[in-house]
DNA sequence: ATGAAAGCGCTAACAG
DNA sequence: CTGTTAGCGCTTTCAT
């Protein structure tokens, strides 16, 4: 301890904590000793009497699809890793994709290492919600899980009514034929996205569906075969951007076009769809508002507990307003 | 404490830590209890004795042009990722890219919350070699560092002579107007790699040297400009097979011949090589044996620590080889 | 305003 | 084999 270089041990700690009681001279004192002995504060016997280390986990399943192919992603959580460092918290991000790598990162998160997690398992199977339901700690997930009855926190984006404003749009353009490609159908935004497109369209044959893969080279796929299958499709809703230029691709290769031929929606509104031509109509979604919103949720939770947790309020789960944007594509 | 439900404390702790002198049956009764409980050891009241907390960071430095576009740092990633895994340690993955990060990041590793860390700081200037270098965690940098003097540890490519391979080769196919496309010469690997290129073309010119950004446009680009400044250049050394892709399509898009007219070679090895029309000849890295070497160094260093401190030896950083790849672009 | 003492939840020596 | 005793390095009453 910084004893020998000053006064005394607990004022070292008020000095180091910014307590106001202590004399600006030993302040001064100690800070110069702290600096010249180069001592930092041991977080993990701190956090043992405060309860709380000032860092949240960020975790992520999948990452192989999400973390390095996806511009979505990448700004949801750039949007968080911002907020959260605002409020002076250190965002560790967990990585699982291997099976095994679930009870370290259980025991991880149960270790008392973080104050709370911010999960993203997008996969409507993943064994990670359950996992956590029961452990106490502060969560919020990232997308609905497959329970929607408990009281799990959740950000998720409108898929469902973004879905119905792209297909409605196409119906108001007189479109009669209108086609979807789908993400990965074992990813809950994929199955609310389709959904919508079914409020809309009741009575469309399977024919007018395809699955893709959320990547570019799968819309362009995905779209061939929903033109094989249908030659007279006059509208397609994509299910995300990458996806809906790899259609676009594919439709002038055919030599269609749009939207004169094949009118084409699609969903994000990431960059890329500014970029293509005709440039994409899309549904648009804030994440970085989401990314916001999560931390607030998150944060609120982590300092609820201290306080009182006989409050156990129904889950202030958010769901973020779509918004269609027009540009040429339909 | 789970004593209530078992015998007493300090047996719980053995039970739990897989000792072996304990009786069957009192472990057995021990793990029930727990098991009801839901009982979860408190990791920082562990590591406060231990002095370890089987988790180590993976701190990286610019992640918006790394981690979310960079095939070959997803690949690194996850060889690292799993080296760790296997050795029962947690990865967790801290994320700086403004410079407000850095203060942050700088206290959470010193505060005791991971073992040590695999730094990734491409930025020849980047402040966070100096700051880790004497605050005692075990460190390995992925990547050589501004200082190659001081005992840091880190595992790099042989980006120098990997690009005198690929010069070399240039040389024995009969160019003699041999161009390159550098990454940013702000990160030491880039500058290396121009390195090795001068070491076989000490004479080149200055308008045969264009640099990039590493991305597939950048690469497109840097081609034109270098193709507007020397029409008659006969082979171009690509430091990065994206930009070689980018590059390989500038070429054909200007109805130039590959690798007839101009021969190609690039770098890294990545699948994008083999999809290009003509196939890359490149120069490869083993990516996976790079990430698994910084493992065993951490290790090693994490280790050694508890042992003996004594023996200081100079920083056994490792280099490794690199090797071409014939395919049809040059 | 500062020091002394107690204790956070755990492991590790030491007894038994 | 198992319980007891001491701390790990810090914060926090409680005195002073």
């Amino acid at each position: 301890m910084a004893i020998r270089s000053g006064v005394s041990k607990s004022t070292v700690s008020r000095v180091i904590n910014g307590e106001p009681r202590v004399r600006a001279a030993v302040a001064e004192r100690v800070r110069r000793a702290v600096g010249e002995l180069g001592y930092v504060p041991h977080q993990a016997a701190r956090s043992l009497v405060t309860r709380h280390n000032d860092a949240v986990a960020i975790v992520v399943t999948e990452p192989q699809k999400r973390l390095y192919s996806d511009a979505y992603f990448d700004c949801q959580l750039r949007a968080i890793r911002k907020a959260l460092a605002q409020q002076g918290v250190q965002p560790v991000v967990l990585l699982v994709d291997e099976p095994t790598d679930y009870p370290r990162v259980v025991k991880f998160l149960s270790g008392g290492h973080v104050d709370g997690a911010l999960v993203f398992a997008l996969q409507s199977d993943d064994p990670l919600p359950a996992a956590l339901e029961h452990m106490g700690l502060p969560v919020v997930f990232g997308g609905r899980t497959d329970h929607p009855e408990d009281r799990s926190v959740f950000v998720d984006a409108d898929n469902r009514g973004g879905a119905r404003l792209a297909v409605r749009h196409l119906v108001s353009l007189g479109r009669r034929r209108i086609a979807t490609i789908t993400g990965p159908l074992d990813q809950t935004a994929s199955v609310a996205r389709l959904d919508g497109y079914r409020d809309v369209v009741p009575a469309g044959p399977a024919s007018l569906i395809a699955e893709g893969d959320f990547t570019q080279p799968g819309g362009a796929q995905a779209m061939a075969a929903l033109l094989d299958r249908c030659p007279d499709l006059d509208a397609v809703f994509v299910a995300s951007d990458l996806m809906a230029a790899g259609a676009l691709g594919e439709l002038t290769a055919r030599g269609l076009r749009v939207p004169e031929e094949v009118a084409v929606v699609g969903f994000d509104d990431l960059p890329v769809g500014e970029s293509t031509r005709p440039r994409l109509t899309t549904v648009h979604q804030d994440i970085e508002a989401m990314g916001r919103e999560m931390t607030r949720l998150l944060m609120k939770q982590i300092h609820a507990e201290g306080d009182h947790d006989g409050g156990d309020r129904p889950a202030p789960s958010v769901i973020t307003p779509m918004r269609l944007v027009l540009r040429e594509s339909a």
